[in-house]
RNA sequence: CGGGGUGUAGCUCAGUAUGGUUAGAGUACCUGGUUUGGGACCAGGGGGCCGAAGGUUCGAGUCCUUUCACCCCGACCA
């Protein structure tokens, strides 16, 4: 990307109804902007990073043997009367008219349409298990947008549904994806828990969620130290008050306090707040029984499928990543989800040096298909500096004046530390730091 | 959905109490020049039906009515 042709619209100052960092950095960077409430669009680099996290999702869950649809995003009201969801999902779900006057809904979730699918196509227990997702825009209109990308009403998740003969098998299945989900997140460079969630009738281990663990999040958590033990408060303490009284505590708060209760593997419990990114279900029978949707048994017997659901919310990581990665100056990319890996700071192009260098290290690097930018604006070093750090390139070489000396720079945005390099290895020492 | 608030230049905001020339600042943008290691400087310039509709008035950004949008607190939320 020539910076000098890119449209990357970064501001100085945020529009004061942000107040996340994710929110302000991200709309500063000219990754996003506001269509309207709860309503985003992405610009060039909020869409590559997107892409990015998608990807990943996309290459772990097909590793693991599910397999990617895609469902309409209209979908007739029949189908949510059917399973009860057009009332009980209430106003959430966004309902439209077409010219026939008959009416729609934008996908909230997808249960009763991948129920849909996958009834009377797989009939045998032959053919199962079957996991299938997508990775798709859903629409759920929300009472109270907010905080950005964190909660808006359109948003981009995956969401998949696993289909099995009997329930050992779909808590195969469940425990697969747990470990699926831990390998996304761990690639994304996140750091995270899987807590134990709110799980009503179905019992303790049928709900899991994933957070990543920042000061903005919405959630509290009570993690262990030592093992990897982690809960929703919800799920921990009985009382309404108590819960309330947590949550409304901010992170700072709750990293004071002391909680009694020791883990089982008798370590120290703390408190953190979290983000949830994932939500992994045992639903067993629920939509199949209500749709009708079986399979015959060995014994030729028709039962209804016993199923599993998988969500991850894609748009939010994008959120998230910045939530936990960023400092005063702007988002700190984690190198699996950065827009680029490397810019290249040309601080004078009338400088002649300068700019052939600048152009030369640029043209190589591309060719070698390294991601990598060139910022060749007409505009001084401060100006080009400070627009690096805010949009957050984990390296930015700088070819400035230095190179009197035959030296350039590698900046780390993480680290925020200049390393000095003689200008005619520096593609080497660059390839090597980004293998 | 309950309570509160805000709509004026791309963005951040003055101006509205007490109506009165041609509606302001900073920033961003355009032109020219200087500058070139931490969001430069000088000079010139473009950009607004003051959210919308209606009303009061000789006259409305300012007052009244209606409406729309957005934000905040809460309730709700795979």
């Amino acid at each position: 990307m020539r910076r000098s042709r890119a449209f990357v619209p970064t501001t100085k100052e945020a529009p004061s109804d942000a107040t996340l960092p994710s929110h302000k950095f991200l709309l500063r960077g000219g990754f996003i902007n506001s269509q309207g409430a709860g309503l985003y669009n992405f610009m060039p680099l909020g869409k590559i990073v997107l892409e990015k996290i998608r990807a990943i999702v996309k290459e772990e869950l097909d590793l693991a043997g599910s397999q990617e649809v895609q469902l309409s995003f209209v979908t007739p009201i029949g189908l949510w009367e059917r399973s009860g969801r057009s009332e009980t999902m209430g106003k959430e779900m966004l309902r439209i008219k077409d010219r026939h006057a008959s009416e729609f809904v934008l996908s909230p979730t997808n249960e009763e349409a991948m129920v849909e699918m996958v009834k009377n196509r797989v009939t045998s227990y032959k053919d199962l298990p079957l996991n299938l997702y997508q990775i798709n825009t859903k629409f759920r209109d929300e009472a109270r947008p907010r905080y950005g990308l964190m909660r808006g009403r359109e948003f981009l998740m995956k969401d998949g549904y696993s289909f099995h003969s009997s329930v050992e098998d779909m808590i195969r299945e469940f425990d697969l994806m747990e470990a699926t989900y831990k390998k996304i997140f761990t690639r994304l460079g996140l750091d995270f828990r899987v807590v134990a969630a709110d799980s009503g009738a179905i019992g303790g281990e049928g709900s899991k969620e994933f957070h990543v663990l920042a000061n903005s999040g919405e959630d509290t958590l009570v993690v262990c130290e030592a093992c990897d033990y982690g809960a929703n408060i919800e799920t921990i303490y009985e009382s309404e008050e108590e819960i309330d009284a947590l949550k409304a505590k901010s992170y700072e708060e709750i990293q004071e306090l002391s909680i009694e209760k020791r883990c089982s593997c008798g370590s120290e419990l703390h408190f953190k707040k979290g983000i949830e990114v994932g939500h992994i279900f045992q639903l067993g029978t629920k939509y199949s029984s209500a749709l009708e949707a079986h399979f015959n048994d060995e014994n030729g017997r028709a039962k209804p499928f016993e199923m599993a659901t998988f969500g991850i919310g894609v748009s939010r990581l994008v959120a998230a990543v910045i939530e936990q990665n960023h400092d005063e100056e702007g988002c700190v990319w984690t190198k699996s989800t950065a827009p680029y890996m490397l810019n290249i700071l040309v601080s004078n192009i009338k400088d002649d040096a300068q700019n052939s260098l600048g152009e030369e290290l640029y043209n190589r690097l591309k060719g070698a298909g390294i991601e990598v930018t060139i910022d060749d604006r007409k505009e001084r070093f401060g100006f080009k500096m400070k627009d690096a750090e805010l949009i957050g390139f984990p390296y930015t070489v700088i070819v400035g004046k230095e190179l009197e000396n035959g030296i350039v720079e590698i900046f780390d945005r993480k680290t925020k530390e200049n390393t000095p390099v003689n200008a005619d290895e520096v593609y080497e020492k660059i390839t090597e730091l980004l293998k």
